[in-house]
RNA sequence: GCCCGGGUGGCGGAAUGGCAGACGCGGCGGACUCAAAAUCCGCUGUCCGAAAGGGCGUGUGGGUUCGAAUCCCACCCCGGGCACCA
């Protein structure tokens, strides 16, 4: 053996234990589960606390973004149960859905291993950096015991109305080969494969959640959610007051007919009406044909066509000139304020699907309609009075009524009950609300969700399945084929049933259902996963829900957000949830995004992050901690601005400080405590008070400084001449640790095993105690004219007199100061101002 | 166009009316070492100055205040949401 090799060897004989993650951590992961430290049953007499992550999509090992939203979740789940708290902290996967469909279609193999591979990567994943769940909760969307009740909510919707068939026009992606909802469609485009969206009229399901838009409405005001999220679900939901009334049809003499349906109109202006002078119908209308002249039809015919090829997004597109957007139909009606017959017009910027498809157009006051007047030749009056610097063309500002007879002098908030006060004594209308929410469009044309249970038949129509021959289960043996159909309706087997009313042979709905029907109500499954006899009962839901602290992305802001509670409103007044349950989700927090080298971090681009790489490399804690560190939890962050390195180096400096052979440690003290002895205790319950409160409002990057602040004092205090006092020392360690340990659980449980043969985890959480965060002395700043000219330590109880005194005598303010003082702000005993 | 956020060192950020730049990264210097790495200690906004010390400084301009990164007004820039919704 050579003398190097000796060498070595003996420096190994005398070196501390080395901090080594990928050792330790493995066998704490394990432990959390054979402990089963976190499974909580029913009834747990702990007080509860539900933390909640939004369930993955399981798309395979767990992305950066993942295991940044599942570290702050844990992070709580472990810190709530340091509080002695019994929380439930469950985990799901939202495993229906196109990818593992589109593999299908690759491979022809079937979409079922291939979830089931994906669901096993990233649970894998999400124990791999120290997540703790209850799995035996686990809940999957594609699993047969969930279906059978997302399923059996279906038809209890179905018998109350909520879910119906209509035809409609539909969201068609060409690329996707299905229909989206109005969610999925962002300027005219698929959200997920980016296609130009095709308008198709189809028979369709629907659950109606415009009857709730109201309440979705009104009970955001409750919820303590980020109010950019509340901003956007009240945007969504759009809720606009006005008036709706009838626009009588003007004969050849402009005088109304007496026989002929006046065409209804919505508007959010009725103070407006006497300055409308042209009415509109969008060219989907179906009163088109009977109020187009024969004089006009081909030119009307010619525009329908036009308009039905085009796309929504040319169609939105304002460059198209105006001329060509609208077009005369030959007709008149009468404007009820004054009595004049004014033309009516189609033009494709009035919706079919908005209000009741037609408006009174007035270009005084509205943008478009001036627009479409000046390239018509329509007349223009103004009804409100625009301030005297206005020099635009229609004026939307408030102001006092003009050329409006009876309105005229009234402002804005006067004029409109009149006006409608006045349609409503004509018989023509009345007061409306309207909503620019729609219903839910939830049938999809793919294999790969939850078959909506449904049967066709010809003598009864539409039967649902019944309850006991739920869930409906696509069969395996499918041919897996880009059709624009599902592949259940190639399947005879699937198809072909018999009429549960009738017996004679019927069909099968082969549409799916929109995977974010099964994101809809999974939060409740948790708090009863094992029950066969309903989706969950009222009162595991009533023990655990509302969901005490919801994680995830802002990406889910509107659609999951918005659907979730409409599915716990429902469900609370189908009595299948507990009543007073009206909301899901008591507190949300939406986390930012991670993002590399300034742009989206994606598998096509080639630029994504391998966490399982960095575990590997760093360790699970070193992650965790950079990325609590990193940024404020709320904001996007950028891989490249991560310091792996710097949480590493600081996790070994805990390590060899706390480590029970430790070669930092020496001339270690006992007996009386000295004032350096003091102000570690008080250090350690500053820290023990600052924590608690950044963990509480999510400030974690400054929780991190805060452990690191601390540890950099204990290498002093160690380092120091005096060398440290025992019980002072090991106190601060020891709660340094438990304060750590939500946060990097692995090596805190670990290096307070070996201190106290203890189990951090499982220790109360440390309470600073008042009297030792007094301290005796501060340090007063003294100003002169706001600027800080001395800094001068003071007892913490000074007067006011006596800092007004110490102040004035120092040397470098009298420096600073000519002639007498004209003003002196004292706050005592932190700073003084003097005014020279 | 409308509605929200936000703009602080070389970089990520801290400070919510009272010491601007905590903590970390990076950089510089020192100790240890034959040497390097690791580790430990110190310095690090900017300008003037040998130093002591001083000037300037939180997107821009104004205001309120004894005192403003923080509050108010106007503007510029960046990010996000909504966008023919009558």
């Amino acid at each position: 053996m050579s003398e190097s090799t000796d060498s070595v060897h003996d420096s190994e004989t005398v070196e501390p234990g080395r901090y080594l993650p990928n050792e330790i951590e493995p066998r704490w992961q394990q432990r959390w589960i054979d402990d089963r430290t976190y499974e909580i049953d029913n009834d747990d007499p702990r007080e509860k606390r539900y933390v909640l992550s939004m369930y993955p999509y399981p798309s395979g090992p767990a992305h950066i973004g993942h295991v940044r939203n599942y570290t702050f979740g844990d992070l709580l789940v472990r810190y709530h149960t340091m509080n002695g708290k019994g929380v439930l902290s469950p985990i799901g996967f939202d495993s229906f859905g196109l990818p593992a469909e589109n593999a299908a279609i690759a491979t022809g193999e079937h979409p079922r291993p291939f979830t089931d591979a994906k669901v096993e990567e990233l649970s894998s994943s999400l124990r791999n950096i120290g997540a703790v769940y209850d799995w035996r909760r686990t809940v999957k969307s594609h699993d047969p015991s969930y279906m059978k009740w997302t399923q059996w909510i279906f038809k209890r919707f179905w018998e109350a109305g909520l879910a119906y068939r209509a035809n409609a026009p539909v969201n068609w992606c060409p690329g996707c080969q299905t229909v989206l909802a109005n969610e999925q469609v962002i300027d005219g485009l698929c959200d997920r494969s980016g296609d130009v969206v095709q308008r198709r009229d189809m028979e369709q399901w629907f659950y109606k959640i415009t009857d709730y838009a109201q309440e979705l409405l009104d009970e955001l005001d409750n919820l303590e959610w980020p109010d950019r999220v509340k901003l956007m679900q009240r945007n969504w939901i759009g809720r606009s007051e006005g008036a709706e009334f009838g626009l009588p049809i003007a004969d050849e003499s402009g005088g109304p007919k007496v026989d002929a349906e006046p065409l209804a109109v919505y508007t959010t202006r009725p103070d407006t009406g006497f300055g409308m002078t042209f009415a509109v119908m969008s060219p989907e209308h179906p009163r088109v044909d009977e109020l187009t002249t024969p004089e006009q039809a081909d030119a009307v015919n010619a525009f329908r066509a036009e308009v039905a090829d085009k796309s929504d997004i040319d169609r939105m597109s304002t460059s198209a000139a105006l001329d060509k957007r609208g077009v005369f139909t030959g007709s008149r009606v009468v404007n009820p304020f004054n009595g004049k017959a004014i033309p009516l017009y189609l033009a494709d910027y009035v919706l079919m699907t908005y209000g009741t498809g037609a408006i009174m157009a007035v270009p005084g006051q509205d943008q478009r309609d001036w627009d479409f007047a000046k390239t018509h030749g329509i007349d223009i009056v103004r009804t409100v009075q625009p301030s005297a610097a206005f020099d635009g063309d229609a004026y939307t500002g408030d102001g006092v009524a003009i050329n409006s007879e009876w309105l005229d002098g009234l402002a804005v908030a006067e004029a409109k009950p009149k006006a409608i006060d006045f349609l409503v004594e004509q018989g023509l209308g009345n007061r409306k609300v309207n909503f620019r929410l729609r219903d839910w469009l939830l049938s999809r044309q793919r294999f790969w969700g939850c078959p909506i249970p449904m049967i066709y038949c010809d003598a009864c129509g539409i039967v649902a399945v019944p309850d006991e021959d739920l869930p409906v289960v696509a069969p395996d043996d499918v041919e897996f084929r880009p059709t624009g159909e599902s592949p259940l309706k190639y399947h005879e087997g699937f198809l072909n049933v018999a009429c549960p009313t009738c017996g004679e042979p019927a069909r099968r709905e082969t549409d799916t259902m929109d995977t974010f029907v099964d994101s809809s109500w999974y939060f409740l499954r948790f708090a009863d996963p094992w029950n066969d006899q309903l989706p969950f009962s009222k009162e595991a839901v009533e023990e655990f829900l509302p969901v005490d602290q919801y994680i995830g992305g802002v990406e889910h802001a509107i659609l999951h957000l918005l659907y979730a509670r409409f599915f716990t409103k429902a469900l609370a007044d189908l009595e299948v949830g507990p009543k007073s349950l009206r909301e899901p989700m008591k507190r949300l927090f939406t986390q930012g995004m991670v993002r590399m080298g300034g742009g989206k971090m994606s598998k096509s681009r080639g630029n994504t992050v391998s966490p399982e790489q960095t575990v590997a490399d760093h360790g699970a804690d070193a992650l965790r901690l950079a990325i609590l560190q990193v940024k404020p939890p709320a904001e996007d962050v950028d891989w490249e601005d991560f310091q792996l390195d710097g949480c590493e180096r600081f996790l070994h400096r805990v390590w060899r400080l706390a480590a029970t052979d430790s070669d930092l440690i020496k001339n270690v003290r006992d007996g009386d405590p000295t004032d350096a002895d003091d102000a570690i205790v008080t250090a350690t319950h500053v820290l023990i008070a600052r924590v608690t409160g950044e963990y509480e409002r999510w400030a974690y990057n400054t929780a991190v400084a805060g452990f690191m602040e601390f540890t950099n004092t204990l290498y002093k205090y160690v380092q120091s001449a005096e060398g440290p006092h025992r019980a002072t020392l090991g106190s601060a360690i020891d709660t340094l640790l438990l304060l750590m340990a939500p946060a990097v659980p692995h090596i805190s449980g670990e290096l307070y095993e070996r201190r106290t043969g203890g189990n951090a985890h499982l220790e109360s959480w440390p309470v600073a105690d008042p009297a030792k965060l007094v301290v005796s002395t501060v340090t007063m700043v003294v100003q002169v004219n706001g600027k800080v000219r001395d800094r001068i330590e003071v007892a913490t109880e000074i007067t006011d007199a006596d800092a007004e005194r110490l102040a004035l005598a120092s040397p470098t303010v009298q420096s600073h100061l000519d002639g007498e003082p004209k003003k002196i702000i004292v706050r005592a005993p932190k700073l003084v101002n003097i005014v020279a």
